[in-house]
DNA sequence: AAGCTAGACAACCGCGTTCCG
DNA sequence: TCGGAACGCGGTTGTCTAGCT
């Protein structure tokens, strides 16, 4: 495909625009209304594309913009999307008043990408490097051939996985995601650890398309924006927790798990995958104290100890709740916007975000990236990582 | 002070989708 | 129904600037 017949003159002015064109330019379009904007740069007398033009006032020029620097709400607005729908960043933009795409866009590759990654945080997946070692690991595909890797000594074990972390986004992309979904985390999660073949994992289209119910691009967003309000509407983290089941980890206990080694320990895989697949309860979830059993504590020993291939009941249910070609969920059907219609529909999609918030967000959900509490937010990731690590030392190697 | 580098942000490019005659 | 134009989007590149050596 060419150059659009408007962009296609050699005199067209490219770079940077000066005050005089915004000026121009910004005196048309207050004038006319944006649109037409093919002809826009005839009319306002300006060498420019149309194209040009439109992006110009489109993320620079239009009055309800917001140039200020983005607050962490906004932050933490964008990484939930993000893990959510992956980079559609006009959506993800669509939910921030006054951000453009390209804003969010920018904000994301210089910002929080680079933010997430200093905390061990794949900005891709949303998982922690090692999980993703783990889950590379643990479903046994082709190692990288690495000289008589040895599982004694640390040295070489590293080695080995810096190895594979090297490869590992290519072969997870190409042999199990041969288009990033939305979230790869949430789906990467579910499919690693099962017998699901790759032609089980839904696809970013089939997800956005409704063929699998707790996907709706619309529901999510929606369910964002019920979770953010419900933060925003909380006054300290208990009432979050009681709306939210916001596991274990006050700031001050997150750094406490490390010391034990207690072999229970929450999952992020497993309450993910309960989040995000299983059917909705009727009722919202209820905080777990720490002594009490909780439904949706995980015990790495008895995951790790399973056949890899043998699933238990309630992953299978989980399994066919999922790909079911007809949905079960109850609010299954109709309009695509129906449903998060009501609160039930709105709670079951708001259990994606749970399930990150849930795992991701331990500590004050608001406030996950600032300065002050973001250490109890990476120190809780990692705490449970290196537990797991410290506790099965082997898992990097072969299953 | 000059050169270099990395970060931030603006703008461009290419492609897919939608609109319209 | 079809084809071209317009639009929208995501990825990439270009430019400016602050900080460092």
């Amino acid at each position: 495909m060419g150059r659009p017949p408007c962009c296609d003159k050699s005199n067209v002015k490219k770079g940077l625009w000066s005050a005089e064109e915004d000026m121009k330019l910004l005196a048309y379009v207050s004038k006319h209304g944006p649109g037409n904007w093919t002809a826009t740069p005839k009319k306002a007398g300006l060498k420019r594309c149309g194209k040009s033009c439109r992006l110009r006032w489109t993320n620079y020029l239009r009055p309800d913009l917001r140039h200020e620097s983005f607050t962490q709400e906004e932050e933490q607005m964008i990484i939930i999307l993000h893990a959510t729908i992956g980079s559609r960043w006009a959506h993800i933009a669509a939910q921030l008043p006054g951000r453009t795409d390209n804003d969010v866009k920018n904000y994301w590759n210089t910002k929080l990408r680079k933010k997430l990654r200093e905390m061990g945080i794949d900005p891709v997946t949303h998982k922690p490097f090692s999980q993703i070692i783990a889950d590379y690991g643990s479903i046994g595909l082709p190692r990288v051939a690495t000289p008589s890797t040895s599982r004694i000594d640390p040295s070489r074990s590293q080695s080995s996985n810096i190895t594979r972390i090297s490869c590992l986004n290519r072969d997870l992309r190409n042999v199990f995601m041969p288009k990033p979904p939305p979230s790869q985390s949430l789906i990467s999660n579910f499919s690693l650890s099962t017998s699901m073949t790759t032609e089980m994992i839904p696809t970013q289209d089939s997800l956005l398309n409704n063929q699998y119910p707790t996907w709706d691009l619309f529901a999510q967003i929606q369910a964002i924006k019920l979770v953010a309000d419900a933060s925003n509407s909380c006054n300290n983290q208990e009432t979050l927790q009681s709306h939210f089941s916001i596991e274990g980890s006050s700031p001050s206990s997150s750094s406490s798990s490390s010391s034990s080694s207690s072999s229970s320990i929450s999952s992020p895989q497993h309450s993910i995958q309960t989040a995000a697949y299983l059917p909705l309860p009727s009722q919202p979830y209820q905080a777990q104290s720490e002594d009490t059993p909780s439904p949706s504590s995980f015990n790495w020993s008895e995951y790790l100890s399973e056949d890899a291939f043998q699933q238990d009941s309630s992953s299978s249910q989980m399994q066919d709740d999922m790909f079911s070609p007809i949905p079960k969920l109850d609010f299954i059907g109709g309009e695509k916007n129906q449903y998060c219609n009501g609160f039930a529909d709105v709670h079951g999609c708001a259990q994606v975000v749970q399930g990150y918030n849930n795992n991701m967000m331990v500590g004050d959900p608001t406030d996950i990236l600032g300065a002050d509490s973001g250490n109890s937010f990476v120190e809780s990731i990692l705490d449970r990582d290196s537990e797991m690590l410290w506790e099965f030392p082997d898992i990097l190697d072969d299953p």
